[in-house]
DNA sequence: GAAGCAGATGCGAGACGTTGCAATATCAGG
DNA sequence: CCTGATATTGCAACGTCTCGCATCTGCTTC
């Protein structure tokens, strides 16, 4: 697994530009967090604060888990990743949301899908009527039952 | 913030009905699960599994954790209790579910409210028919402003 | 390029949950 | 009432995540 050396980055980020983005708000530019966001650039999809670690260990051994975490939530205020609560109440980041979007969690297989804000549109619409709710769709996590499993169960 | 509110002194739980009802799937009546369903029986609205930790050691000082956890699993399986887990992920039980009803949370002042099934029916349709997904409104937990908090956002 | 300020890190402790395993107690049957 | 089968418990270790605090270091200034 771990084949240290090269590893071709899938995903353009600037460096510089996130760093300028750090100081912009007197925040600093570290090792640890530069290791973190090359981690990140290379992630995809939805990963656990768990796998994060892992990922920035082989990377760095010396990585401490709280300072990912904090350093995750500094990236969180600049909108570089966006958490939620899985289904079994375990965070789930999603890096560099291209949208705005919810999540869907089956129950039955486990899989996940991404919810993109039209679609979440009539949630919010619905509560804001309702209730002058402001849903936060970035952390809107519904459990449930796919087509799949659900005809299964169904039976 | 007080939203969620009704403390229901008394209701009537019948013990041995819950006794028959164990029995009936080959489990057991101990006295750590009565203890628990004591604790459950005079409470209402949300309760956080700590919480309940908590209450039964005030009624039985020798109260394990892993004990409570997995009778809650337990009574789960029955339909006594319900969990989802609220904005930060923790585990949320409620009692007795009297409808159907998923929560909303609110991530400015913390307070949470129920949204009876009725209400959150347009979610799910709209899910089964995008998605043919069946949302699990017990589980559904949303986040995001109250009325309250979004307007001083606002400003 | 040295100094100082304030943001970050490292580390330990702690809260919440989960899991494996050996010992125990509940319940059915004789 | 005694006995056996097995559901449960107690315990301890572990995993995820948060927090406080002393120390350190990136960044700005002079």
């Amino acid at each position: 697994m771990g084949s240290s050396g090269s590893y071709v980055p899938t995903r353009p980020v600037d460096w510089s530009e996130i760093r300028a983005q750090l100081r912009a708000s007197g925040l600093r530019w570290t090792p640890q967090r530069r290791t973190l966001i090359e981690v990140l650039s290379r992630t995809d999809g939805h990963v656990t604060g768990a796998e994060l670690i892992e990922r920035c260990r082989s990377v760095d051994p010396t990585t401490i888990p709280s300072t990912v975490y904090r350093t995750l939530d500094v990236l969180e205020g600049l909108g570089l990743v966006r958490h939620s609560h899985g289904a079994n109440g375990r965070e789930e980041f999603h890096v560099l949301p291209s949208g705005v979007h919810g999540h869907l969690h089956c129950t039955g297989c486990g899989s996940t899908w991404e919810i993109p804000a039209d679609e979440a549109a009539e949630v919010v619409e619905s509560l804001r009527a309702s209730r002058r709710f402001a849903v936060d769709v970035t952390h809107l996590s519904i459990s449930g039952q796919c087509a799949g499993c659900s005809e299964k169960t169904a039976h």
